[in-house]
DNA sequence: CTGTTAGCGCGTTCAT
DNA sequence: ATGAACGCGCTAACAG
């Protein structure tokens, strides 16, 4: 294995000056720098992040936590193109990507501990927002970085990348009533009042205002309670939906119901695949890999008090 | 940061001691060891890693490498749930789960050469199986240990987990066939010709010939085909597919020429949440947390000549 | 059984 | 502008 000491020797310099130099410290002659640099690459040097880490007291790696349980939130490419944008972002930087991920709350907390402790973890990304987190609680009591997928709950004043989910949720209930010239929208979502589910059924009602239609809202509760919704609600001819999931499944029972009808359908995360239902499905782009990109920018940014906390990537409809 | 020398110190030992005992060494006497671990916990003592692995010339970390593309094998709980495997395994082996994931090959190349290079992780863990793969050759080049989710294809006799596809293609057909009496089932699969489709398949064709019954396969290229396929075959009075989304996708396109029938289904992974599909969905569970789990045991196994270098896990029907 | 010493690879004083 | 020497925290070879 090549070590820095090899380099110095074969440069015919001292160890420190090959190390100054590979770190472009100023110090030493532009000249001398570009020949061991270059030699370096030659030769394939790659110094040992361990003994860079021990140093340093801090590891080149970011901890990216995931949710205990997504069985509900099943947003899952979303993840997989959430990592593809933190990972890409993070080679650039010689990072590494370690993950906390595990089945119970206890588990998962120590597993961020021991990647503060043991690992000197100085950098997190939250894959999810919950209340009274003890992991977030943990690494705000560590003053340790973190950024969330989501906006904060409970007031707190993190660190966070998230749609502009209430222009999201303009920009689809006016692509549902003005393009797709929709008179009577439901907006469906999921039992679990997640944030991002109330700031885009504001959207909705806003523009609902806007175009003098009654806002209408169905929570995916039971299956009686959808159908015997849908029962009361003849007027429907169109869905506004928080996910592709949930919009799939109301569209199925309305059209249980109202076999030979059409229905226009606005949902978000552009996360299935083409060919599960045959609704007319205007999926809205959410774009997770640029959030994995901008979470690691917020992650590694400045973090001066005029600095902004948060990053907004803007969504599409097509 | 409490280190092994303020250990030492409190302890009234040497560090070499110190260490030793914090090691299970059994040259330290079993009393002075059982002292200075009771110390060290109760100190909260945690070992550096970085330091650890400095030393020791291997990091503590296992690097799972995901597929470049997953947009056509979309299952994608399926990915979460086996990193809970994994890393509840590695947690407990005081290890930690590295990821490398990107959109080119060649990236994702690089991401795992700096692993090896920089991190001096020596196991990896490859959630997929292609053909002539850059990762897997790089891996095998080097003589690191590495398993993979999926039965090798190429020839190679590497370590690998799997379920086992033929017996669960048996399960399958003989569930619908026998429990669910259906006389004309269609076996469904992508256009992509995955090892595990191809296993299933047989699996299906061994029971139908059983059965005597004519064996038929479809795969799902573009519409056209397959509402034509269907057109052909109007004696298919159940399904078999070779995961959730193929199923319900062919499900649909099937109750749009057959409206009033009723078709049993069955299909693998259980990954989906209920409610997309008024389908008789039976999806066979194939445990990816334990997959995830086994995949561990296996890359930390004695590997011995005389070692087995698969694991199959078994499936569930409900 | 335990302590002393050296060294892992690198960055960084402090000299020169 | 460059080099020598030390230390990060820990393990291991070598004493005793």
């Amino acid at each position: 294995m090549l070590t820095i000491r090899d380099i110095a020797a074969k440069a015919g310099v001292s160890v420190s000056t090959a190390s100054r130099a590979l770190n472009n410290n100023p110090r030493i002659s532009l000249a001398t720098r570009k020949r061991i640099q270059a030699l370096a690459t030659a030769e394939g040097y790659r110094p040992n992040y361990n003994a860079k880490n021990l140093t340093s007291g801090e590891a080149n790696a970011v901890g990216v936590v995931f949710p205990t349980s997504d069985r509900n939130s099943t947003d899952n490419p979303f993840y997989i193109d959430l990592l593809r944008g933190i990972n890409t972002e993070l080679m650039k930087r010689q990072y590494v990507l370690s993950v906390a991920i595990s089945k119970t709350a206890d588990e998962l907390l120590e597993n961020v501990k021991a990647m503060v402790a043991q690992g000197k973890i100085k950098r997190f990304v939250l894959l999810y927002v919950h209340q009274a987190d003890p992991v977030a609680a943990f690494l705000r009591e560590k003053h340790l970085h973190f950024v969330t997928i989501g906006e904060p709950v409970d007031g707190h004043d993190d660190y966070f990348v998230d749609n502009d989910n209430l222009e999201a949720g303009i920009g689809g209930a006016s692509f549902l009533l003005d393009q797709l010239a929709v008179k009577h929208p439901v907006f469906v979502e999921s039992g679990h009042n997640w944030g991002y589910e109330q700031q885009r059924r504001q959207g909705y009602e806003r523009v609902a205002a806007q175009y003098n239609v009654e806002p209408l809202t169905c929570k995916l509760n039971d299956l009686e309670y959808v159908q015997s919704f849908i029962k009361h609600h003849p007027e429907i001819d169109g869905i506004m939906a928080t996910d592709d999931f949930n919009a799939i499944e109301f569209y199925r029972l309305l059209r249980e119901q109202y076999v030979a009808s059409h229905f226009p359908v606005v949902s978000y995360n552009h996360s299935l695949p083409t060919g599960l239902t045959d609704a007319n499905l205007h999926s809205v782009n959410l774009f997770p890999e640029k959030m994995g990109s901008a979470t690691v920018s917020l992650l590694f940014s400045d973090r001066e008090e005029t600095a902004d906390k948060q990053i907004r990537i803007p969504y599409e409809i097509k």
